[in-house]
DNA sequence: AACCCGGGGGC
DNA sequence: GCCCCAGGGTT
């Protein structure tokens, strides 16, 4: 299909242009496959500079295979908190159980058994395969998919198969042999700094003379991608239940959205029905808790990926002097005292609450995040505070 | 093949 | 707002 000539011409000029553009990062200092294992997952569907600083913080907590192995779940989610795709913490640890027990603790290197494990499909096994152990195989990611839909016009939407197959193929052949380090990860860099999603930086690319898309004058409308459906909003109510100095929590399912994670009890409002009673119901339901509302504390918007969420949050007190929890469709729940909250993994919308009634400023409480963002005001426009 | 999972960047 | 990001798992 590609011309010999062509495909070395493209592997020179990318390999020429990765010595001198590539960018620091820091498990390019010495390729250990087990930070090459974690920063690609890390990377899934996640840009390199929302990752770094969970990257760091990661390793000096889980330096090697063994410590994911010996930690508890909890911890590895804690450190895994506002990442979003929370299925990669549990999965990293489920493959960090098979590499100790089956592997030695070191990471495995032969490629079957690589795709084999828990959050590794067939991009990130390619990724593995050829960044850290510098094996001739291919991968594909977005990156890929934009470069090789520019660079040979594709006109079919990248979800169909045959183009799939056929970006798949490319890149296989495309491999020079012996130097897929350097090669895929010249893609991969090239991707995010000049073969960009929007306004490519056509002038700074070493390809740009082989650039079908570029000749063609359709580079901006590549790649061809189906179009996503739209998103729904949601309304809910969740209760900082108080009692004897202490707030309940619970935790919510293994499986679905945001799994493992804790929360307010609370949920979505009914139709007709008041926040207030969605949340004497949803304790009812949840808990066979009897709650009064007190004050509204706050609402928080915020948006979601799929979806858009309305939360209203109320100060409840038990109805009982004495009240008891029963686990119907939480897993578990727990009393805290608030000091003790920034020990649990909390979505998004829960975390700007917490934030908020322990009077913090929004950024401050990611504590993984060496630096306060400069979008205070913005998430403080989000909440209304209601009453003090 | 179509969904689901999430937070953030950047325009 | 909207699209995109070093995708994988499930149905």
């Amino acid at each position: 299909m590609l011309q010999p000539k062509t495909r070395l011409q493209i592997q020179t000029l990318l390999l020429s242009w990765f010595d001198e553009n590539q960018r620091p990062l820091p498990w390019r200092e010495k390729y250990r496959p087990y930070e090459i294992w974690i920063s690609e997952i890390m990377l899934q569907q996640t840009q390199v500079k929302t990752m770094l600083p969970y990257f760091r913080r990661w390793m000096e907590r889980f330096p090697d295979v063994q410590s994911i192995a010996d930690a508890r779940e909890d911890e590895v989610l804690k450190h895994w908190e506002g990442l979003g795709y929370y299925s990669r913490a549990v999965n990293i640890r489920r493959t960090a159980e098979i590499i100790v027990r089956h592997h030695g603790g070191t990471f495995p290197k032969a490629h079957s058994t690589i795709l084999g494990m828990p959050g590794i499909g067939p991009y990130t096994a390619g990724a593995i395969s050829s960044i850290a152990f510098n094996e001739d195989r291919p991968l594909v990611d977005g990156n890929v998919e934009r470069i090789l839909a520019r660079l040979f016009n594709l006109d079919t939407p990248v979800e169909e198969k045959n183009t799939r197959k056929f970006i798949w193929n490319t890149a296989e052949e495309l491999i020079p042999a012996g130097r897929a380090r350097q090669f895929n990860q010249a893609l991969m860099d090239l991707g995010a700094t000049v073969c960009l999603p929007r306004r490519p930086a056509c002038e700074k690319c070493p390809l740009n003379g082989l650039c079908e898309s570029r000749r063609m004058g359709t580079a901006d409308r590549r790649p061809v991608t189906n179009r996503r459906k739209d998103i729904a909003s949601i309304e809910v109510a969740v209760g900082i239940l108080h009692h004897r100095g202490r707030v309940l929590i619970q935790k919510r399912p293994a499986s679905g959205l945001m799994p493992n994670l804790w929360e307010f009890p609370g949920g979505k409002i009914h139709p007709g029905e008041s926040p207030e009673q969605a949340l004497i119901r949803e304790f009812r339901e949840e808990l066979e808790l009897e709650v009064r509302c007190r004050e509204r504390l706050a609402s928080i918007r915020h948006n979601y990926t799929s979806f858009r969420v309305l939360l209203h949050a109320f100060l409840c007190r038990p109805a009982d002097s004495r009240p008891r929890p029963v686990l119907r469709s939480a897993v578990e729940a727990r009393w805290v005292v608030v000091e003790e909250l920034d020990q649990y993994a909390f979505p998004a919308a829960n975390r700007k609450l917490i934030d908020l009634v322990s009077g913090r400023k929004p950024a401050a409480a990611r504590n993984h995040r060496p630096e306060p963002r400069n979008d205070d005001a913005e998430d403080g426009a989000n909440v209304v505070l209601l009453k003090k």
